[in-house]
DNA sequence: ATGAAAGCGCTAACAC
DNA sequence: GTGTTAGCGCTTTCAT
């Protein structure tokens, strides 16, 4: 095995504790032995075993990530943020990830807990019903991030959907359109937040809420892009088809914007269509796609912050939900090509 | 804190070590004590310590990823395939991101084998000269993926790169294009070895190189597109520009068809542009972008396979390398939309 | 088939 | 300031 605390104690002629104090910062140590100490690790490289201190001490510094697929950009740069926010606390980020299937994210969530993670942060991919809340039985702390859960008042932190389907609603009904669809997904909280700002923008601007714009879909997180080619081609079969749509995520405005150019309607003239999200390459598409930002390595430190602060013990003045400010990004897709 | 195996013991008037091996499926314990056990541990929800149990015997059952970033779906895609293939042997994964700075690579490394992971798959981001070497003067076992390091005679799973350079080339050469350039990234295994195929599939058809059709810039992997983007735009001011490019990889492509069509030059009749990755996104840009595809996914199980076996002490008569082969994705960037 | 003893490398009291 | 004594929850030997 690698080198120990004992060796250093033996080398040095002091205790074992001595150098274990030294290693955690205690004052109770003599200048000169303290030094001695700190040169001997240095040469001998010496990295303490976080399995023993971890058993030992009760913590293990490191906290422990959930997302539901790291494939996903937003979650990888949520998790790149949350990495970042960690390192400055020198705690270490343990990742996983559930692959959108709920029972994938209870095991990795008690493989987390039995790691002995100081905390958990958790974008959660259960289905409503959750056995989630007995899981975190233990005295663990966790927060929530992205998807918020039903009954569940827990620490989020997230974008607000609200005001996203809101701020995307708001910029097509200015562009002058007044039959707006929506293309969405289920169940999770951002579903179903985005969805209720896009109504609350119809409703402030006096536009009617038309049930027969929205088009519901499960899974739209994996299969975005096929899902909104063929939500769109539904859309079109209205008597009267939209002249906008807002769409749950760029990939689901990837595949609508697909569709209309398949049936030789043009984007935005015929048809203006924002999605949300941001990904890198939504610049670049066949038709530059408007957007909404969600600062998600942003969220991923504040999430981190918020983590330290409850583990450091320090008084909570911090909110229990932490709501990023959703950004929208007008490009081709709405307003059309800028000559 | 948690129950832990004495509780069961005493619940059951058996001994703490009965209960271990139950758990650890060892053959010495009667049938009916077994199943006695079995039963408590389910009814407990029983979950070992895994720092305890790491500490006691030495392994931990988790293995330890470092990719350079996140962020690019290449490393997720293969996290998610070392994760798929790690949860086979129930080991766990570990993940870590240097963020394409090699003190952080190395920093991890060290926090990782604190950690007791039972072995390390790296993809490094080291240039070069790399104190690698020694840190893994360890015991643990490891793997490099995807980027090869110099002068270190490694266990490596990853792209035949050599093959997708020249399967790229060649699929230029095919097009009938004589004047092919090359936008490629600095000192990493994986762009030298693209340079290398893309000359040798050259050499192969008779067909010169040229230096000043090769363009070489550093961080191609972070700043794709912008490196793109300025490197076509130095290819254009050449006194004959090249009628094809292969690029390093998607990104870099994206730049690279930014700049001709700014530049009012049409793609693929003027230049035809390939690059190296199949991003997702990469059918539905602007001009949808042939490439080609390297099955991240599937070298994530590979390596996750090979360190499955490596650690099961079988007698490996794997080989120490285990090249994916590329596959072409030839789409409108070099053949022209398919009316 | 079962269990007692020792110990993994460290930290947490509490002495001195 | 420094060291002693007990563990943390588990596995490992080795008796029985």
């Amino acid at each position: 095995m690698a080198v120990r605390m004992k060796d250093i104690a033996e080398d040095l002629g002091v205790s074992l504790v001595t150098v274990s104090k030294v290693l955690r910062n205690k004052t109770d140590v003599g200048e000169n032995t303290r030094k001695r100490v700190l040169q001997r690790v240095r040469e001998l490289n010496y990295q303490p075993n976080m399995l023993a201190r971890g058993l030992a001490s009760g913590k293990s510094y490191s906290i422990g990530l959930i997302v539901p697929d790291l494939v996903h950009t937003f979650f990888a740069e949520l998790a790149k943020g949350v990495s970042a926010g960690l390192r400055k606390g020198s705690y270490q980020l343990i990742l996983a990830s559930a692959e959108e299937e709920p029972e994938l994210e209870r095991q990795e969530i008690v493989h987390l807990l039995a790691r002995g993670v100081d905390a958990l942060l958790i974008a959660s991919c259960q289905n409503g019903k959750s056995g989630f809340k007995q899981l975190l039985g233990s005295k663990t702390p966790y927060i929530l991030l992205d998807r918020q859960l039903p009954k569940l008042d827990a620490f989020f932190v997230g974008t607000d959907d609200i005001g996203a389907g809101r701020v995307a609603t708001d910029h097509l009904i200015h562009l002058g359109r007044k039959h707006i669809a929506h293309i969405g997904g289920e169940q999770v909280s951002t579903s179903v937040d985005r969805l209720n700002g896009y109504r609350e923008a119809l409703t402030a601007n006096n536009l009617p809420f038309r049930k027969e714009l929205v088009v519901v879909r499960s899974r739209v997180e994996e299969a975005g892009i096929q899902i909104g080619e063929h939500a769109m081609s539904d859309l079109l079969k209205l008597r009267r088809p939209p002249d906008a749509v807002f769409c749950y995520n760029d990939l689901t405005a990837v595949g609508a914007i697909r569709c209309l150019l398949n049936n030789k309607i043009r984007v935005p003239e015929d048809v203006a269509v924002i999605g949300c999200g941001n990904l890198r390459l939504s610049m670049y598409l066949e038709v530059p796609l408007s957007t909404i930002d969600q600062s998600p390595q942003q969220q991923g430190e504040q999430a981190a912050a918020l983590a330290l602060s409850m583990l450091s013990g320090e008084p909570r003045r911090r909110a229990k939900h932490l709501l990023v400010e959703p950004k929208l990004i007008a490009r081709d897709s709405t307003v059309g090509r800028i000559e």
